[in-house]
DNA sequence: CAGTCATGTGTACGATCGTACACATAGGAC
DNA sequence: GTCCTATGTGTACGATCGTACACATGACTG
């Protein structure tokens, strides 16, 4: 039945392309002819195995989302035990997210589609989804979910507050950002978010019950 | 000195215009003819006005955040006393972030900006640095980071887990999500953060002195 | 009123874009 | 070997882009 010719992972070669150039000049940036060139293909190409810029990029960044998680799930499944899930979930924040400013730009391209268009949001909202069900190992649904969003926020907010100059965040009058007094500030939030508060209004449990 | 013609604030119009264009069609999208057609000006108009869409972007999205940390100033501002203050913050979350697609749209293609490029970052960094002060008028700075870091991911995260077909955040097995459920979690969610940890290794103090 | 200059506009050019479609070519059937 | 077809490619077209630049024109000067 298939007769493909030779180099049966051509498509997979184009979808890498295409999270490289959106890298590195965004999605504004990405035309078939920049991608085409950098996956080393002829521009037909580029309509044979894809019917648009939409797909494509629905594709790529399919991909994108679920390496993230593979990572986030790997560092979550490791960690026994509510201290060391916390401790993860720095490790994540500080290690995974903050380091790579590929990651940063793709994500918020994605976000941007997804934004916009709804069958973008169809691939963020399954990448949330396997974060909470990694977080849901160690902590209960309502804490995942709050738990989930501050860690998109601290993410955020450490890259987008740098000095335009370059990559880590500024001091200003406020506190101060060497490594570890970041990864302190971190620590600190995710106890305290995952720490009901005294009076709270729903039921209480913060850590999972015992079974599963 | 001046002797401006006629129409003396075209300037304002097109970046109103351009304002609109992107939250229609994205950065990507948008193009000199496209705004000069939606201001109703002349395209020799754009490169008069500004040297090159990048500078158009700066003033379009400085002036976007300016307007979005205005109202936020101003709900920051009417609350008195600390639990005033987070029911303010709750409020700001639900009523004024959660409600535009126009500004959802808006952030993300500028953060998107800010991801690759420095002079955009210096947009967020300001935006970010009005949004903690005015936090500070109720919450110790450590506070106001983790607070500010939260009330951004639950945004993103409510506008982003919508369901592909619209608007609002979708429910799965998890915690249901009608609005007084969705604004009793966030309720809780900035209960907490705004609460310190028993075991915390700073200081300790939430609520900031007295005077001032 | 005439002259002059800052202010603003229309047009045309070269670059780049996505897509369609006629064509090439490898591999299996016989 | 010879066909035949699924697979893949090169090219050319029309649309759209940003920008440059020659020109128009309102408003002040004298």
């Amino acid at each position: 039945m298939a007769t493909r010719r030779f180099d049966p992972d051509r498509r997979e070669r184009i979808i890498d392309a295409a999270l490289d150039v959106i890298a590195a000049e965004g999605v504004a940036g990405a035309s078939h002819r920049k991608i085409a060139a950098h996956a080393g293909v002829p521009l037909g190409s580029m309509s044979y195995h894809f019917s648009g810029m939409d797909e494509l990029l629905a594709e790529a960044f399919t991909r994108f989302g679920t390496s993230i998680s593979d990572r986030f799930d790997e560092r979550l499944g490791r960690a026994v035990g509510i201290d060391a899930a916390r401790q993860a979930v720095v490790d994540l924040i500080h290690e995974d997210l903050l380091d790579s400013q590929r990651e940063l730009v793709l994500t918020h391209e994605l976000y941007t589609l997804a934004a916009r268009k709804p069958e973008f949001r169809a691939i963020t909202r399954d990448w949330m989804a396997r974060s909470r069900r990694a977080l849901g190992l160690h902590f209960d649904p309502v804490t995942c979910r709050m738990l989930d969003a501050l860690i998109e926020g601290l993410s955020i907010h450490a890259a987008l507050d740098a000095e335009p100059g370059n990559t880590e965040p500024h001091s200003d009058s406020e506190p101060s950002d060497s490594e570890p007094h970041s990864r302190a500030r971190t620590a600190e939030a995710v106890a305290r978010i995952t720490t009901p508060a005294l009076d709270s209004t729903t039921p209480d449990t913060t850590r999972k019950a015992a079974h599963e």
